[in-house]
This record gives structure tokens, sequence and C-alpha cells, in this order.
DNA sequence: ATACATACATTGACAGGCGATGTATGTAGA
DNA sequence: TCTACATACATCGCCTGTCAATGTATGTAT
């Protein structure tokens, strides 16, 4: 177990989310940005990852399509939904909250 | 599942440690101290409490000793040791360190 | 040819959290 | 006296998220 995974156990959704509020993305290419934005400190793995879109997706918090590329390996890719932003929302006041509750008890 | 259950997930042994870090206490003690310290909105499970303790005391970093109450239920204390200070130390350093990298990424 | 990067996907196991349940002691009130 | 409640510990079995291992397929570089 790494350093950070049962730290960060339960925000993998969120983390998610967050990309696709920027821009519709895919698996590859969501983990690249995570590892750019952490300096290669983190990255999702991939069983972890796909689990998770399949939830979301479930949840209808986003929805998928496959891209158009002529050339190369073939992406699916997805598009937060209103629920999705919804949700996003939700979870980062609750990380706000936990995170002073946290600070308190440690 | 609460509100905060499955982000705190990772933090409850490191939250008992930090109780025994400031004296010997047994498990409804801790569960008081928490609940006080919140305003009552945390509090750990029974379950999640006591097999946190048998993870704790497998790993060397809590010992325990039964109270001598003449009169009452009876008590198990728990005592924090020299690995379980140490412990609570890196676990404190891991959650500041983490809590940048969740910041980051949400 | 060979290795590597891109890209998606599933299976099976593991670990922590927790609902449900059980035990036992002592106190307050009806 | 009976009942309810607070204190206090403990275990069983289920659920859920994570992840190692593995597999598929395409394209590029050496």
């Amino acid at each position: 177990m790494s350093l950070t995974s049962d730290l960060i156990r339960g925000h993998t959704e969120t983390i998610i989310l967050a990309q696709l509020l920027k821009k519709d993305s895919y698996g590859y290419e969501i983990n690249k940005s995570l590892r750019q934005a952490t300096n290669g400190e983190y990255e999702l793995k991939e069983a972890t990852l796909y689990s998770a879109f399949r939830r979301l997706e479930s949840a209808e918090m986003i929805e998928s399509y496959w891209g158009d590329e002529t050339t190369g390996a073939r992406r699916r890719y997805y598009k937060i939904t209103i629920l999705g932003r919804a949700k996003y929302e939700k979870s980062k006041a609750d990380w706000e909250n936990t995170k002073k509750l946290i600070d308190r008890l440690i």
C-alpha cells in the first residue's frame, strides 16, 4: 500500500469529476493530468479508475461516448452530467468539513 | 454511509493514537472524547473501534491492561507505545501531505 | 523483430468499516 | 420489584473500494 492510497480512498470519484469539470476526457488522459498536477506523486491505478467510471456512469454522474480517432487506440470519452456537477459540489463541501474534523482529532 | 465515513476511513487508527497520546484510556471513554471534541458530529462505531484496537495491539503500537474498578463494568485500558508514537508522527505528516494533494486535485 | 507507449477492460482477492447481536454491571425511577 | 437506561467490551459476517494480475488491440521507434 502506497503512502497516500488509504488516505485518498473515498476521493477517487471526486477527483475524476473535478477533471471532467474542466473538459470531457478519457481514462488515460485523466491519469496523465493527475500525474502532471502532482509532479508524478499521484495517479490512479487502472482498475480503480475504470471501476470508478462504471460506478459514476451507473449513478448517472457521467456519460460516455466513443471518440472518432481514425488512428491509434480507441478512446472512450466521459462527460460530466448535471447530477455529476451537483455531486462534485457536495463532495467538495464534505471535504472541507471533514478536513476540519480530522484536523481537530489528530 | 454517513457523511464522513468514507473520507475518514484510514484515519481511524491515527485518531485513536492521538487520544492515547494525551492519556491512557479505554474504548468507551475515547468515543465520548471524540463526540465532545466534535460536538456530536463524529464518533467511532464500536465494531470499528475494537477492531482498530486489535490491529494496533498486534502491531505493538498500543498495550492494554485491565482497570482496577471495584464497581461498574470492567474497563480495558490502552497505552500508546514508543512505536505507536512514531506511527502517529508519521501518520500526521502523511495527512498534511495528502491534504495538500487532495486540495490540488479537487 | 522488439520494445514501448497508448488505451480499455475484467477477475479475484484483500482490508477496513459497520450493522447486528450478545454479554455483564450498576443506577434511576415508577 | 420491575423496567429502562447507561456503561463497557466483544465478535460475526457482509459490503464496498482498491488493486495486482492479466488480457486485448493499435501505432511508433530502434
